[in-house]
DNA sequence: TCTGGGGTCCTAGGACCC
DNA sequence: TCTGGGGTCCTAGGACCC
């Protein structure tokens, strides 16, 4: 048996963890820029704050309402989310930390008649233990426990499901539409709608072979889970990451090669860095602009170029140096509002085979990537940077809205008298 | 006026190998 | 007239996830 363990709207809940005079009240966090709307509260959901809704179009429905409104704090949310798994380890023997907010447990050792107990006691203690709150689902399954997840949060109003057999599961699963099963989208549901297909019972009646070829084998795995059979694994420890990337947008439209130059040269140093943390090189480096798709009336324009580094690199000269050559290639002047540095072909970097044909200076320009982040960690990111990157902090998001760093940052922790 | 960012996996097709 | 069979690797594009 799997459980599935999630925050219920995390990054509201971790706003609200420290303004506890919040609860019950209408509040939503936005996307980096304060572009659009991530996370909810159930007031805010209940007067129809729809979840990716730009914020601009989400002002008429707040005003003159007692709504808050948050920025991403993205230290505070990892902070919050490490505390949950470090208790949530105590549970099980293996633990998948799945994403920010979510996480698999592998159950195998309890018995089918604790699990109603156990996922009452996960959930009361970690709300003692960390404050946080949060829903658990548990099945035969890492699908059907999804399922139990979402289905708790809709139904049971306690905040935890067990469907340990299969009448429970079928009591539930003609009532779960299509489109919230776990591996189907927005371009599968709408493919399966046509089909007549509406949730996830009619999904699992269909014939195994008509799952195979209209949604390929991930499609089937999910078809097979849904009938209890587990083709996914609790994977407990994580992989090498295959790719690392940087990708923003602006505060506004830039057109001049200087100013993007300087966006790309800012990105590919993160990027070099992000590889630098994970003990990773990069074979291939992907630069891309993109002009505001959301604009019909406008000029579209997305250009895109991947390169091939001299030699499997991660060091902030070579990256930087790279993406610039292929800014060079893609560049004409129009209006973008996007860009991005892509690394991908990511290998060990105790593994890096070197150039024949190429002095190898790798050594020197090592030690300088050193220096950087050692100088950056102490003194705050980027004190020491590229010159390519520029003098203005013209590339800042928008943040009008941002909370205080209250358990990663001296100056913003909590006094109490 | 204003619309996020960072990932994974699968498939088809092309280029190559013996 | 008639031209094999069995592989690998890479990439782009499309689907998905949070």
């Amino acid at each position: 048996m799997f459980a599935l363990v999630d925050i219920n709207n995390c990054y509201v809940s971790c706003q609200r963890l420290f303004r506890p005079e919040l609860e019950g009240k209408i509040i939503v966090v936005l996307s980096n820029n304060d572009g659009c709307v991530i996370s909810r509260s159930e007031e805010a959901k209940a007067i129809g704050v729809k979840m990716a809704a730009p914020e601009f179009m989400t002002r008429e429905l707040l005003k003159d309402k007692e709504a808050y409104v948050f920025s991403s704090n993205y230290p505070l949310y990892a902070d919050m989310s490490a505390r949950l798994m470090n208790q949530l380890a105590v549970y099980t023997p293996v633990l998948e930390v799945y994403s920010i907010d979510e996480a698999f447990l592998q159950m195998s050792h309890l018995k089918v008649s604790e699990l109603q107990g156990e996922a009452e006691k996960i959930v009361r203690e970690i709300k003692e233990k960390t404050g946080i709150p949060i829903t658990v689902g548990i099945a035969k399954t890492k699908t059907l426990a999804k399922l139990a997840n979402r289905m708790a949060k809709k139904k049971t109003g306690n905040h935890h499901l067990v469907l340990d057999n299969d009448e429970k599961i079928n009591e539930v699963i003609y009532d779960f539409p299509i489109e919230d099963v776990w591996g189907i989208g927005r371009q599968y549901g709408k493919k399966l709608y046509d089909a007549g297909v509406r949730n996830a019972g009619q999904l699992r009646e269909k014939p195994e072979i008509w799952v195979q070829q209209n949604l390929t084998i991930q499609g089937l795995r999910l078809w097979k889970e849904l009938w209890g059979q587990p083709c996914f694994a609790v994977k407990e420890f994580m992989e090498r990451r295959k790719g690392v990337s940087c990708t923003r947008s602006f505060k506004t439209y830039f057109s001049d090669k200087t100013s993007l130059s300087e966006a790309i040269a800012l990105y590919a140093a993160t990027v070099a860095y992000k590889l630098r943390k994970d003990k990773s090189a990069a074979l291939n480096l992907t630069i891309f602009l993109r002009t505001n798709k959301h604009r019909q009336d406008h000029d579209q324009n997305y250009p895109s170029v991947t390169l091939r580094l001299p030699s499997p690199s991660n060091n902030t000269i070579d990256i930087t140096k790279t993406a610039l050559l292929g800014l060079d290639t893609i560049y004409t002047k129009r209006n973008y509002v996007k860009a991005g540095v892509i690394a991908t072909g990511l290998i060990p970097e105790n593994e890096i085979q070197s150039n024949l044909f190429e002095p190898s200076d790798a050594f020197k320009k090592n030690t300088v990537s050193s220096v950087i982040d050692f100088v950056n960690a102490r003194y705050g990111r980027g004190m020491i940077r590229m010159a390519a990157e520029g003098y203005e902090k013209k590339w800042s998001m928008k943040q009008e809205f941002l909370s205080p760093c209250y358990t990663t940052r001296w100056s913003d922790i909590l006094k109490s008298r």
